[in-house]
DNA sequence: ATTGGACAGTTATAGAGGAAGTGTCAATAC
DNA sequence: GTATTGACACTTCCTCTATAACTGTCCAAT
């Protein structure tokens, strides 16, 4: 019984969240209304107030469930290539920036004029976001490719994620593209020794 | 006397833009006023609308030249180090870095929350100031190190001038450790052939 | 447990009036 | 001739007002 009711807390959490979701993606997040929310998914006010304490508790939680939905499709890119690091990192660098592109939330908080009230979480959180991606491309490259010499692999994870963020609001050619050259980079930097000859720079 | 003529408008316009510089970074673009401009100066409105037609000409010619003073630091950090390219790199990523958090202008315009009206300019800009960056350093490695391979140097500048740029915005360290970390990376992927090996990744 | 209503305190909204700023013009002074 | 001054239409910004709406909380009712 304990378990029916969790069950249907989180049905209607996702409800809720998604319902947010549609209108955050259509009219941006300070014009999101409570009394709208509960509305829309058929419950009352203060029901809603019993699942999230607060309306900021609400664009935590959209802003968190975006980001495990991001991670977990990087995450499948990395894994659809376990042999190949560069068209692991292309597979995954061109979801982000697709996602990026298409996804009505991120264009939501990117093309707001930052009056918007959402940009104050993401400038908030996106050192949170942006440690928490770095830390799971990590863990993943560690595991995945032992051979990557561990700074190598760190400068290359910083650089993949760096440059992807970059891509993203400086766009100079499509996802596809843009993702190949950083995946072209990235490789370069994860199979480098950090001893490379200088000579040939002199000659 | 037509040079002195020249020179006395140059005067004054650099005159102008100094005060408009002070007054920008004390309280943004959008509250500069021509009247004041003209006032600081001790010149007219109609003179200085001479000199200026209209207050986003002041704008633009003021990223203009905190643009070039920029590119051109950039210029004496590489030229400090001709033969080191790591040294290089690092002494124009540290500059950069350094003059973004230090520079008034730079900080009234990332701290600006877009409704600043100099943010415009930046975001409409900051495309063409992207390709200047990338463009005069290309062609300065091009020159100074003409033994790295083309692709590797496009890779390479391209990284340096995205990285640089999502450091000032996510500053994970101080501008001297983000210096060293970007330098580190653009000199494996500049000293990259693309064809490294990639054996060891399997094992 | 969920609901509806009611609550104080805050914040958005809209309108009206005045103030100030932009960009341009012509007359004037040096 | 060039810089200054004052004036101009037009637009944008402020300020003040009143009103509406929203948030977050409490409580009685179901």
């Amino acid at each position: 019984m304990a378990r029916f009711r969790e069950t249907v807390r989180t049905l209607l959490r996702e409800r809720l969240l998604d319902a947010a979701y549609e209108a955050v993606a259509e009219r941006g997040f300070d014009k999101l209304r409570m009394a709208h929310l509960a509305g829309a998914v058929g419950v009352s006010r203060q029901t809603l107030y019993s699942e999230f304490p607060s309306k900021e508790a609400v664009g935590e939680a959209l802003f968190q469930r975006e980001l495990e939905r991001c991670l977990l499709g990087i995450q499948q890119g990395l894994d659809a290539h376990r042999d190949d690091l560069r068209a692991a990192v292309e597979a995954a660098v061109g979801f982000t920036l697709t996602l990026a592109g298409r996804n009505p939330l991120v264009r939501a908080v990117l093309t707001s004029t930052g009056e918007d009230g959402l940009l104050p979480y993401l400038t908030t959180r996106s050192a949170a976001a942006f440690e928490t991606a770095t830390a799971m491309a990590d863990a993943y490259v560690a595991e995945v490719w032992p051979g990557v010499d561990p700074v190598a692999r760190e400068l290359a994870v910083d650089a993949a994620v760096r440059l992807t963020a970059s891509h993203i609001v400086q766009s100079t050619a499509s996802p596809e593209e843009s993702a190949r050259r950083v995946a072209d980079t990235v490789v370069r930097v994860a199979l480098s020794t950090g001893r490379e000859n200088l000579a040939p720079t002199i000659r």
